[in-house]
DNA sequence: GTATGATGCCTACCGTTTCTAGGTATCGTG
DNA sequence: CACGATACCTAGAAACGGTAGGCATCATAC
């Protein structure tokens, strides 16, 4: 059981996942650690959460994936955003940002 | 089957309760109202949403809840923020700034 | 007068999401 | 060689909010 809400990633994890990978072709794990580190270690995915999430994402088409191996000489599975995947980012950055406006009034009232 | 997450409170539903009882006590329809109209009809929390989270929340003593009848001479359950509702209210708005602040961090990036 | 929609309460069940907790294997470092 | 980091995965459960139903009252429209 997750300690508070702050530790919760709320619906955002696939639009995180997908601005992940907007910025460039990634691996898995990597996936992780570029969100940890975009966000100032405010955010952790947990991989039991990240690798259902990421075959969910490329059954619907929003990613393409192939093994491959990096500099590193390790095998990964990189995953690539499809231009569908580029679309879908946008659609729910406008719907999170739609539900932080909705919130936002609700905030404000006195 | 929500349509889209846009429709989704993905997490805020106590905060929006919370919220709402801490303008004023008021009874479960009128917090399904109250939240609909100060969130300019972007947010709507279904029945089966409220009651169910107004109990857990009144099982928590964070609302305290009696039965009376309002101005329209109808009978209704009145929910009243506790203090304890009011520091849960407080710790659950800190919880979403911080979120907020964590995504927008992330998708700032280049 | 009665049908209908809004108000008002409630419950049972379901789908989605994300977590915890486990498993496997490789690699680099102390 | 042990151990932590890297890298993949699955099973099971918890949490959340929705749908869909039920019940009752009231005002309005037909």
């Amino acid at each position: 059981m997750p300690k508070n809400k702050a530790d919760l990633l709320q619906g955002t994890l696939d639009m995180l996942i997908l601005k992940a990978l907007s910025l460039g072709e990634l691996h898995g794990y990597g996936i992780i650690q570029r969100i940890r580190q975009l966000s100032d270690e405010m955010l952790s995915v947990e991989q039991g959460s990240l690798y259902p999430a990421l075959y969910r994402i490329e059954q619907k088409g929003w990613v393409s994936a192939r093994w491959d191996i990096h500099e590193t000489g390790r095998e990964a599975k990189f995953y690539k955003l499809t231009r569908s995947g580029r679309k879908q980012l946008e659609t729910e950055e406008a719907s999170w940002d739609r539900l932080c406006l909705a919130i936002a009034k609700v905030r404000q009232a006195t």
